[in-house]
RNA sequence: GUCCCCUUCGUCUAGAGGCCUAGGACAUCACCCUUUCACGGUGAGUACGCGGGUUCGAAUCCCGCAGGGGACGCCA
């Protein structure tokens, strides 16, 4: 249930996996609600981010997406309900009246809550009359005493003093419902079973269990999920980094990797490291999430990512590296074909973007620092080069093998080691010192090519 | 400040009283492989927050402390 006031965080898009892994292991059904109730933020866009993250990663629903804010009749029905049996009350403070109070327990070291001022039995002690003209928002009348609580998926018994809450706002004066009581009356219209949510939602829950309670119908599971941290142990946010589920797509990052690793975040199969998402499917349970915070290692991820760079197929890399060529005004048109190229590399490449950049090599002009050519292009190689070159050109097959064997044939002549040669081959023909196998690079670059770099240092005819 | 939750290597975690002189992974370092860089392989160092209990025995149970996170909105 995303609020689309920005990008789908990591955070969420890990409560969605769980969320989404739970419910296609226990073969029910994953609900997809747009909890867009707060006007000042929500955005079109968001909604549209949000749900294009989700099939970025994988995760389908089953229902939906509902939007709350097409849902308002049927909040006011129950807030009027609510009403009329006395578990709500319209309330006339003000944001000012509001502010010095909370202000005033503040400095008194209390916690700031709503004093209940407008309950109707004490609005009439103290002779309160709602002012003309103005509506009122609805609050739910919070049982003064007693205790509520739940037994929690992943931290198991959790209670609060009723005493500690107060009453919340459940409708303004709008008739747009507030976070608790959306949720409440949406869990129970859409038959939800199990509520997965962050943390930061440990505090809501006393609340929305009282207006299950008022309504009485029987509450969901409740499971919370520790946050997600930064490095420094902050909450993480958007001055951590990427936060957003985009944000690592466009920062090549496969969606395998990302959800093998937040799924691995925060919850455990044993020693498993690597799982497919069918893994999680089959192994998720709510025992096995850890119960505190975790901090995000981007060093982590970029291992999986790795991981599953190698291990994906290569036209799917093509598809993914052609478009950061062609940003990077690269024309890889024109040079090997991108395939056997990303063939070549993808052992050495965290992201997609790297792998791109790798692939730069095969379509450049290949001009190497000065200094760097200084330091392998020495006088004592150069016959050897020049031998290369020609051997190079009277070869009758271009390919890796033959190729192979035309630099071993001049190591042989000229007693170098292959390092000697290999150095400043890599150095005039690609402009850097390090590459893939040379005779794998030589083969993708193709002899012309080849031989017109040589031939730029006069080691070619 | 008040309330809620949490606490095993730097990080993510395994561990549900004896299998733990605490296991795996990332990171780090070393070595091997090697045609440079990577990949890969092998190995090393590094942790049960502290103090009390309970028990023949505690990383595992209980209490306290400390530390961390979260919440305290007509935001979700």
């Amino acid at each position: 249930a995303p609020s689309p006031t920005g990008f789908l965080h990591v955070g969420g898009a890990r409560t969605a996996l769980y969320s989404w892994a739970f419910a296609r292991q226990a073969k029910g059904a994953f609900i997809l609600r747009v909890e867009d109730t707060d006007l000042e933020r929500s955005t079109q866009a968001s909604v549209d981010a949000i749900l294009d993250s989700l099939r970025w990663v994988g995760i389908d629903w089953d229902e939906g997406p509902f939007f709350q804010m097409q849902r308002l009749a049927r909040y006011k029905e129950v807030a009027d309900a609510l009403m009329a049996s006395g578990h709500a009350y319209p309330c006339w403070a003000t944001k000012e009246d509001l502010d010095s109070m909370r202000e005033t327990q503040r400095s008194k070291g209390q916690k700031p809550r709503y004093d209940g001022r407008w309950r109707p039995e004490r609005a009439k002690a103290a002779g309160l009359q709602p002012p003309p003209g103005r509506a009122p928002v609805i609050r739910f009348r919070t049982p003064d005493s007693g205790e509520v609580g739940w037994d929690d998926l992943v931290k198991g018994g959790i209670s609060f003093a009723n005493a500690e809450l107060d009453d919340l706002v459940i409708l303004r004066a709008d008739g747009v419902p507030t976070y608790n009581f959306g949720v409440v009356v949406d869990d129970l219209d859409m038959d939800i079973t199990h509520v997965i949510r962050g943390d930061d939602h440990v505090n809501n829950t006393p609340r929305q269990i009282h207006i299950f309670n008022a309504m009485q119908r029987p509450l969901p599971r409740f499971g919370h999920v520790p946050m997600i941290l930064g490095a420094d142990g902050e909450r993480l946010s958007k001055r951590h980094g990427a936060v957003s589920v985009t944000q690592y797509r466009d920062d090549g990052f496969l969606p395998e990797a990302l959800n093998n690793y937040l799924a691995r975040l925060g919850w455990s199969h044993g020693d498993s490291e690597i799982f497919s998402i069918q893994e999680l499917i089959d192994w998720f349970n709510f025992e096995h999430v850890s119960r505190s915070p975790a901090q995000f290692d981007p060093e982590k991820l970029l291992w999986l990512n790795q991981h599953y760079i190698k291990l994906a197929d290569n036209a799917r890399l093509a598809e993914l590296v052609a478009p950061v060529l062609t940003g990077m005004g690269i024309d890889f048109s024109r040079g090997p074909a991108l395939e056997p190229v990303i063939a070549l590399l993808k052992d050495r490449a965290t992201t997609i973007l790297h792998l791109a950049e790798a692939a730069t090599l095969f379509y450049g002009d290949a001009i190497a620092e000065p200094a760097l050519l200084e330091q392998h292009l020495t006088a004592q190689v150069r016959p050897a080069l020049r031998m290369l070159a020609a051997r190079l050109n009277e070869l009758s097959a271009w390919d890796k093998a033959s190729i192979a064997a035309a630099i071993k044939s001049v190591l042989t002549s000229s007693g170098l080691k292959m390092p000697q040669l290999a150095m400043p081959v890599r150095v005039l023909v690609a402009g850097r010192a390090q590459t893939p196998s040379i005779d794998a690079v030589l083969e993708l670059l193709g002899r012309e090519t080849v031989l017109a770099r040589l031939a730029r240092h006069g080691l070619a005819d």
